[in-house]
DNA sequence: TTTCATTATATGATTTTACATATACAATAA
DNA sequence: TTATTGTATATGTAAAATCATATAATGAAA
């Protein structure tokens, strides 16, 4: 699985825990291609550390709770670079939101239009996220070969969610479109159910 | 989960088997937004059933095996409306070749190249299978509510293909660029190896 | 002629993911 | 003062997803 191949490319970076893996990789830098629970990243470090992948050093501190330090092995690093010579499946898509929007014809209008707005306000919320981390953009200088595909990865991650957020735009307008064409439809359908506000 | 509510929508549209589920619709139709696998729709069918939500018929058939044919219950209906009006969470990323691309500074350029390839050309095959449903455009006079709704989460299907292969593009362009650029650097690295060819 | 694809349902086993909760101390906020 | 947030690791359990395989008939292809 990716998640394992993940880890240990993050950890050719640098050493890390598994709350810094957590906080600092997965959930600021790398959510918008690859997401994993807490729980999941400490199980998965224990069962890499088995497999000689990983070791830890333990981190003794005064007024926290100590630090176990995964850095990659040798072991690690010959499995990443053959991991990273094979061919990846296509992305697995499950949205719910889209599902729901597939069956909205069975929604009044007005809870259609509340659902986009929602979901627009998250999306929005996340691109201002990935817009925000500090990785060169694709003409500085300072790129190298590890920050050039950084740099292309998020570049992927804000054109989905700008792609979606249009999107959403596209749906909400038409489906003000519709609404409009069922108000002069004499035969009105329980469709426009509470939109006319 | 979702998978039981995408099969409650499918199933209003018409009775279906597990077969008729995954073969026509998930796999064909909305594999875009929700992919299940066929293991997993007979199970939930299952389940569902002891829910109420909803009955099968079997059908004899002589030449091939035994059709169960479900169909939607009024509990089940009751439920998918339900959820209909809960918000949904945002879609959750997997894709293994975006992780692959992220460290993709560990390989060399050819077999980036090769890798971005053939996620091309399997992006490409998607994008055309997605052009080829029958839903009618945005502007066909006959695209009542649900047709609507339908065109709709295709053309995200359409466009999310579109983009990825822009960005796919956009990528290649990116490492024949790096590749000129090193090869005009005399200190040249490990990373142009093999990428003369 | 044997193998493969299609139609159709189903189970076994495993892996992966998700959700909840526990511990523990410090600092900050209500 | 009490509650919450941040740092840090970990387990229990359940749900969901994946992979393999079984059955069984027909028809087509190698």
């Amino acid at each position: 699985m990716s998640l394992t191949h993940a880890i240990l490319g993050l950890l050719t970076i640098t050493p890390m825990t598994g709350y810094e893996l957590k906080t600092q990789a997965f959930d600021n830098t790398i959510k918008y291609f690859w997401q994993a629970d807490q729980a999941q990243i400490y199980r998965t470090l224990s069962a890499m550390a088995e497999q000689g992948w990983v070791e830890s050093t333990l981190e003794i501190q005064e007024d926290r709770p100590n630090r176990k330090v995964y850095h990659i092995t040798e072991a690690g690093l010959e499995e990443l670079r053959r991991w990273l010579h094979t061919e990846q499946p296509l992305p697995v898509h499950r949205d719910p939101f889209l599902v729901q929007m597939f069956f909205a014809g069975q929604l009044d209008s007005a809870t259609v239009l509340n659902h986009i707005a929602r979901q627009r306000a998250a999306h929005q919320a996340l691109l201002e996220q990935y817009k925000q981390l500090p990785v060169p953009p694709l003409n500085d200088p300072d790129l190298d070969h590890s920050r050039l595909f950084w740099r292309l990865t998020l570049e992927m991650g804000i054109t989905t969610e700008k792609t979606y957020l249009d999107w959403l735009d596209q749906c909400e307008a038409a489906v003000r479109e519709m609404i409009e064409a069922n108000a002069q439809n004499p035969s009105a359908n329980p469709w426009l159910k509470d939109s006319k506000a």
